[in-house]
DNA sequence: GTCTATAGCGCGATAGAC
DNA sequence: GTCTATCGCGCTATAGAC
């Protein structure tokens, strides 16, 4: 598919790049700890501890548990948000509306092991830091996914296509990335195609 | 569409039944108080405050929060896994698996505020007794959407079927009930032949 | 601006009396 | 079956050294 939108150039560094070192190692050993134990089984203690430093001095950098969290994902959000704002700028059609799909999976695809991982440390994704943010995204997607009048129809689809997407990379730990990219493809358009009926349908 | 399954018969009264009456006051007292702050925003203190006895009376009836929490759910999960052993146990081919489906899409429905009140607090939805229980019966329902020996493109349409469909329903708190089968079953449908469509694209 | 020392508080959980 | 008492731990907070 013709790719619509120019190539992502802010991003993941930017966000730790801009913090002093003291906090961006912080920011390494929590994601290390956290990826190892899980959230819930991370505690500022042991994160301290590996830091050679006291709790207060991790809270220092952050405010809390939550926000050190929140910085840490940051960076992605922050990348899938900027694709959506993009998107969102084209022009409707059909043509934005398959860009935003494969986007959505070129993005998904980009960040495999984190999205892998995220969906597997479900006390991480519970955090509102998190989840709200997370809410936002997927609304607008959804939008974009299968534009329409906020009917039910659209909302409905909406929901389907995205999730499938979604359900379809993560199911795949391990799969060739480029085989997995062109099967996606493929079940995407298949997806539009439902949609289109439906609405025909419909009316 | 054809039921090929008999009536679920045993289910939710079940497990709640043969507790004692004290006990399930428990257990109505802690649905009451999750669905209204959440699990993690529910301490046992408060259950035992309504309830008017203390933590430690609690603690009699139950070995843990996650004991209570797992009370809580089971007897949806039983009724989920009943419902997947009993379409396993038919031949297998293309009507076991539009069975799978819509047998699926009806137990979502038939707890439609109950799962949207699980997909939303997020905590409850992390903690073991329920994520691994999600994990086992996400698979074989997959396995059941998207029959094959367990090759790529089975595991990806699996996923990518049960989610749409999960997402579908999920997507939409309002919608008319009659309505919602309807359409997702247009899904479900559609889903299926593409399915079919990518196996015989790769042999 | 960066950290240490220390304390508070609520939580889940347990032991044992009644 | 229910209670009192208590424990240990985790996040959070503040005062103040350097």
């Amino acid at each position: 598919m013709a790719r619509v939108l120019r190539p992502y150039r802010r991003g993941v560094a930017v966000a730790q790049v801009e913090r002093s070192g003291s906090a961006q190692r912080v920011l390494d050993v929590a994601l290390a700890l956290f990826t190892e134990h899980g959230f819930d089984g991370t505690s500022l203690q042991q994160i301290a501890d590996r830091l050679g430093v006291t709790k207060a001095a991790v809270y220092y950098h952050f405010r809390s548990k939550d926000d050190l969290l929140a910085a840490l994902v940051d960076p992605a959000f922050a990348e899938l948000e900027d694709l959506l704002s993009r998107t969102e700028a084209l022009p409707r059609g059909a043509a934005r509306q398959k860009c935003a799909l494969s986007e959505f999976v070129d993005y998904l695809l980009r960040h495999r092991e984190a999205a892998a991982w995220m969906s597997r440390d479900a006390a991480a994704l519970t955090r509102p830091a998190v989840w709200e943010r997370a809410q936002g995204t997927q609304r607008r997607l959804e939008a974009l996914a299968a534009p329409g009048e906020d009917d039910p129809l659209s909302r409905l689809w909406g929901g389907a296509i995205t999730q499938a997407l979604a359900g379809a990379v993560l199911a795949q730990p391990h799969a060739d990335e480029d085989w997995l990219r062109t099967e996606v493809a493929e079940l995407s358009a298949h997806l539009l195609s439902g949609y289109r009926a439906a609405r025909r349908r419909q009316g």
